[in-house]
DNA sequence: ACGTTACTGGAATGAACGATCCAGAGCCTG
DNA sequence: CAGGCTCTGGATCGTTCATTCCAGTAACGT
């Protein structure tokens, strides 16, 4: 059962067009806004804590609205896994992890959002992986999609490392890849429990070690 | 801020005594029932999929039965954090991490379980927190707590390590204790949702691998 | 034995929820 | 400008939820 990675890139700002009826430009931002508004909500208070009223008076939309676009609350929070996955997609697009020095200065990035957030809220699709995991396959699916795009997106940068010949080259990139993206979900959620940072900061430093450990000499 | 790292550690079977009234061998039964299957329920569904009446059936217990033993919903809550809080604490007692041989076999039991569950649930304690944390600063508290309690005993197991002469002095046994915790939360992650273990087995190694960097050659 | 307290059963209450319905307004197309 | 879409507003429905109430039964202390 091999899941499709990724079909095309969707426009984040507007969001994957929906198979159905065509949308006319007010129709796009009135979905968007639902969704934006939805993804906001169910970050902070989770999605079973995220309420369709909830959703209407952030969106400032009526229930009508709402299921037009929606076939259910289900279908609003596939919805949402797309948007967050876009979003998780298009950061990590910012931070090619392609030398040590920019896998320093990722871990930074990191570490400084969650100070900035008061070590409030986690990732946002661990956040929606751990509610919708078990109860809900076709969010599963959409999820381990999301994850695996991003995985290959840390991936590649570290290929770029090996190619250029900062890594030495039996590096197992994969392996490592997945050690960073480990490393940071266990981080955030230390650090969402503890409200410090230190858990993050060593994680992705025990990470980053692992990588360093397969360079050629000349540290970073 | 610092949190209280325990105070006494309570009968796993009966759970915590509340302060308030007593109670009679049935009640703590009945109470201990309640508290067990509230745990099982809010394990699969999470605490908001988890309503009151779902728990009264799978307890075999009436409404007025549960609200006898909890002041509401947010009580009982409490009492299954401070539940998951102490198996937890039971099962890391049953692997003290004090030696490569033992950390890899706490690695084989962890993979193992998350195997016979086919990859479907985390941490009993993880997907707590990730609902909980920033809703409820009671429960968030309380997490923290044990989690600092888990990560103390793995700290223990790698002191022990240290005084026998397995890890070089200068060994720093508090960020290996979090590299571990921190590998295993983000592992379990990844392997829900991808419902592969192959994530978890690479987290646990590589932060296991870091413990190895620091001991004292002849490797295990 | 008796009074108090712990414990239990089951119906009832009010609020909130997800979802639907209907009627109308805006807007392309022909 | 006429027809048929998309889009919107707001009331409404049935259900489920957390919680309470009242009445009764068991068990403990004295």
């Amino acid at each position: 059962m091999s899941i499709p990675v990724s079909g095309r890139l969707a426009n984040v700002a507007t969001d994957i067009d929906p198979g159905g009826p065509r949308l006319t430009e007010r129709g796009r931002a009135t979905r968007a806004r639902i969704v934006q508004a939805a993804a906001d909500q169910m970050f902070r208070q989770g999605v079973a804590g995220t309420s369709i009223p909830d959703v209407l008076a952030a969106a400032e939309v009526s229930a009508s609205q709402l299921y037009h676009y929606f076939a259910d609350k289900q279908d609003l929070v596939r919805a949402v896994i797309a948007h967050q996955v876009e979003l998780v997609l298009d950061v990590q697009r910012q931070f090619p992890l392609d030398s040590l020095a920019s896998l320093r200065m990722w871990r930074d990035a990191v570490i400084a959002l969650q100070d900035r957030r008061e070590c409030q809220g986690g990732c946002v699709l661990g956040s929606l992986a751990t509610e919708l995991a078990d109860g809900d396959e076709a969010a599963r699916a959409a999820l381990a999609d999301g994850y695996a795009q991003w995985e290959q997106r840390i991936r590649d940068g570290l290929v770029a490392m090996r190619e250029r010949g900062d890594l030495r080259p039996p590096a197992d990139v994969d392996r490592l890849a997945v050690v960073l993206l480990a490393a940071l979900q266990g981080g955030l959620l230390l650090t969402q429990v503890s409200r410090e940072t230190t858990s993050l900061r060593i994680a992705l430093d025990a990470a980053i070690a692992q990588v360093e450990a397969e360079t050629v000499a000349q540290s970073g």
